[in-house]
RNA sequence: CGGGGUGUAGCUCAGCUUGGCAGAGCGCCUGGUUUGGGACCAGGAGGCCGUAGGUUCAAAUCCUAUCACCCCGACCA
């Protein structure tokens, strides 16, 4: 069962994404161009995601439903800048049938009214339902989300990080006030942040997009953004204040506390399966994936190491015995359909996390690797060697570390304890690689120069503005990722005007 | 939509210039020897040579058309 071996980083970056994904089972191309299929052991990442974020979204009051995947054409024009933003990359259904034609050859028939496009968002949709929804303040604030797919039809493609369709999240709400909009709108950025930090261990740096690049149709957008080991950054998540945009487009209007007819204010947010994007090339290294504990479909692969000249029976004992202490009481142990000799146990049916115990009769070797370029977080072996002694070896997949354990010793205290400890070594390793990454221009040349020199950020003082930013964009490859929170009021110099300004920026080559 | 390129086994590709039995490596299957960091030997399965037409005794190879995909640009969570 030897694999093709992981292209190392430094050779191809993205020949290296690609094998990453593909020998850990994640992704593969599908027939449609730019669409991929996830498979069970990316979509269990997925879910993961999912099941982590929906918690944390509903715990903020917030519904889900689910909106209809065809949008009537006419709706993607109600607001001005959305259509402007979209109308390149929709897919369009016109037709309702297919029928022989006189070459018996499939032709589609049953041309529609309208046509329908393939949400690639469900602005129009959503804001058109919550236009009937809305009479009253009474009824505000609508706090809603759905989880769907859709679908922009892009040029460019790479698996999990840009294709055609792919899975999110959608929240829309509708308020009351300007002020409660934008708070739900920083607050649901803050919830990303948090997310990305604490479950994914991804490092991400909050802050408003500049006009330029902001979301078609809001007011304002805010993003987090990720530093990738390959120095570019991703727009990990956006949050955005959609103003009175939609709700005049739409006619969201409500009769205020003083018997007013007002138009409400909206917001929508969304992360979407870009984030297994981010985590491959947040943690991952040439040996293949490496996943934080949180999000691991399985935390740890046992390795029995058997020899068939020897009887197995003393090492399978040990085994149960390791098993007998590491297991929670009520972990349950998978039914196979078909005996692959992996033996599985659910230690949580919450989050359908396991622990597996790999008896297919292959090299040592082979087994070893089969685990590690899956990213799972350890691997515990035991062998003839150990039995006597009744110890095993640990080994940690996030920085290679290995120790030889007391099987007694091997609790779920201790593997709550380890999945302490991986955390935290895999989101410093990817702070320090953020922060090493990021450097500070004072002038245009030196942003160009930085930028050639290396990837990474280029935190830089600068007035946002769309003319200079597409200039800037076409000298340097580099766009604004975002205007930072974490502003100083210090005065200083814009790298392009030279007007006295106090607003910092980061600079990035992007996907 | 502009510029460049490629279509041959599941994957990576050779063969095409100069027409003559459809090939290699990897992967897959079977058997054996192995087994503590990616094993080896033997055997085997797997093909509308992108598609359609033409030239020819004969086409993966030459000609024409067509489709698809890839790379570089313009667009993008």
């Amino acid at each position: 069962m030897s694999q093709q071996t992981i292209t190392p980083r430094n050779r191809n970056h993205s020949q290296w994404y690609h094998d990453v994904i593909q020998s850990a089972g994640l992704a593969d191309y599908s027939p449609v161009r730019g669409c991929m299929v996830i498979r069970p052991e990316g979509y269990a990442i997925w879910e993961s995601i999912q099941r982590q974020l929906d918690k944390r979204i509903k715990r903020l009051g917030h519904v889900n439903a689910y909106f209809p995947m065809l949008i009537p054409q006419s709706f993607l024009t109600k607001e001005a800048e959305h259509v402007e933003g979209f109308a390149m990359e929709c897919a369009v259904v016109t037709h309702s049938k297919l029928e022989k034609d006189s070459g018996n050859q499939l032709q589609p028939a049953g041309p529609l009214e309208e046509p329908m496009v393939i949400r690639p968002t469900s602005e129009t949709m959503i804001n058109h339902m919550f236009s009937q929804w809305v009479q009253s303040y009474r009824d505000l604030p609508i706090l809603m989300n759905q989880w769907c797919n859709v679908m922009r039809w892009e040029m460019r493609t790479r698996l999990f990080l840009r294709t055609s369709e792919f899975l999110w999240q959608e929240g829309h709400t509708v308020h009351e006030t300007e002020e409660e909009a934008e708070q739900e709108t920083l607050r649901m950025l803050d919830t990303y942040a948090e997310f990305c930090e604490k479950v994914l261990a991804v490092p991400v740096i909050k802050g408003r997009k500049t006009n330029k690049e902001k979301f078609a149709g809001a007011v304002h957008t805010y993003s987090i953004e990720a530093l990738l080991q390959d120095g570019k950054a991703l727009q990990a998540g956006t949050s955005h204040f959609l103003g009175q945009n939609f709700s005049k487009g739409f006619d969201i209007q409500y009769l205020s506390r003083e018997q007013k007819l007002e138009h409400a204010w909206t917001t929508s947010w969304g992360v979407s399966t870009r984030l297994i994007g981010a985590l491959i090339m947040t943690h991952s290294d040439d040996q293949g994936l490496v996943l934080p504990p949180a999000v691991a479909p399985q935390l740890i692969a046992i390795v029995p190491i058997l020899n068939k000249k020897q009887d197995d029976t003393e090492v399978r004992n040990t085994i149960n015995q390791l098993l007998s202490n590491l297991l929670p009481k009520d972990a349950i142990k998978i039914e196979s359909a078909h005996n692959d000799d992996i033996e599985k146990y659910i230690i949580d049916e919450n989050t359908n996390q396991q622990i597996v115990v790999d008896y297919r009769k292959h090299r040592p070797g082979d087994k070893r690797y089969y685990w590690e370029k899956r990213g799972i977080p350890l691997r515990i072996e035991i062998g003839p060697r150990e039995v006597e002694s009744r110890s095993c070896m640990v080994k940690r997949r996030c920085d290679d570390t290995r120790a030889t354990m007391q099987i007694d010793d091997l609790t779920p205290d201790w593997l709550q304890d380890q999945t302490n400890t991986i955390y935290n070594l895999m989101f410093e390793k990817a702070q320090q690689f953020t922060q090493q990454n990021t450097r500070t221009a004072n002038s245009y040349e030196q942003l160009k120069q930085l930028l050639e020199e290396d990837a990474g950020l280029v935190r830089c003082y600068f007035e946002p503005n769309d003319e200079i930013e597409k200039i800037i964009q076409e000298e340097t490859k580099a766009a604004v990722r975002n205007i930072p929170f974490d502003q100083t009021d210090d005065l200083g110099t814009c790298i392009y005007t030279g007007n006295p300004t106090t607003t910092q920026v980061y600079f990035a080559l992007a996907y």
